[in-house]
DNA sequence: TGTCCGATTGGT
DNA sequence: CCAATCGGACAG
């Protein structure tokens, strides 16, 4: 059974914990069965000075407020009335840091994850932001869940080889923020969202 | 209380 | 390109 990652990773910068994520293995245990993948896209968001987070200007609000805890937390909100986010908590607490798991590629635990999403291509299963959501048995429930201790965690995973960066996807309201090149990615691999 | 809109997805 | 679908943020 591989070590997860503790407190000490997530306690850096967005900025340095979001590509040090590429490669881990993300692991859902749940009464339905165990999940895993290995994390495939990554974006960072800052903070109170990133105009794409949701504690840009100082904003804390009861949906945002793990942001503001300690680091190693999920946070996981509804988006589009239909769909979940997952973000992992970084930084300190009073820095509302966080990083947003936009892909995965399936590991173990597929068949689980084809029946939750209803369908069976493995490519699909888990490369976007909500749909990993449904994959991975993500609830509202996790919102707030200690990933250094809970059944949602992160293990060190495999060498991520080259990371390649681009902008964020879908933040086109942060203005300049919204250009920079805060996404990040597995060079060349088949399960993210959509191409650099 | 009322209005506006989204860190998405899937189908046209 | 566009509709689905509704919780949350904020104005009044």
């Amino acid at each position: 059974m591989e070590e997860r990652l503790d407190r000490r990773f997530f306690a850096r910068p967005a900025l340095e914990v979001a590509p040090d994520l590429l490669g881990r293995r993300l692991v859902h245990e749940s009464p339905e069965g165990t999940v895993a993948g290995i994390v495939v896209e990554t974006e960072a968001y800052c903070g109170v000075r990133d105009a794409a987070s949701h504690a840009f200007g100082g904003r804390r609000t009861a949906r945002n407020e793990v942001l503001w805890g300690p680091p190693g937390h999920a946070y996981v909100y509804p988006i589009y009335g239909m769909y979940l986010c997952f973000n992992v908590v970084a930084s300190e607490p009073g820095s509302p840091e966080g990083v947003f798991i936009r892909a995965v590629e399936p590991r173990e635990g597929i068949e689980l994850m084809a029946r939750r999403r209803g369908l069976s291509d493995v490519r699909k299963l888990a490369n976007g932001p909500s749909k990993l959501c449904i994959a991975f048995g993500i609830t509202r429930e996790l919102n707030g869940a200690d990933v250094t201790k809970g059944p949602l965690y992160f293990t060190a995973g495999e060498d991520a080889g080259e990371v390649a960066v681009s902008r964020r996807i879908g933040v086109d309201y942060a203005g300049a923020d919204a250009e920079r090149p805060w996404r990040f990615l597995v060079r060349g691999s088949r399960f993210v969202s959509r191409p650099p």
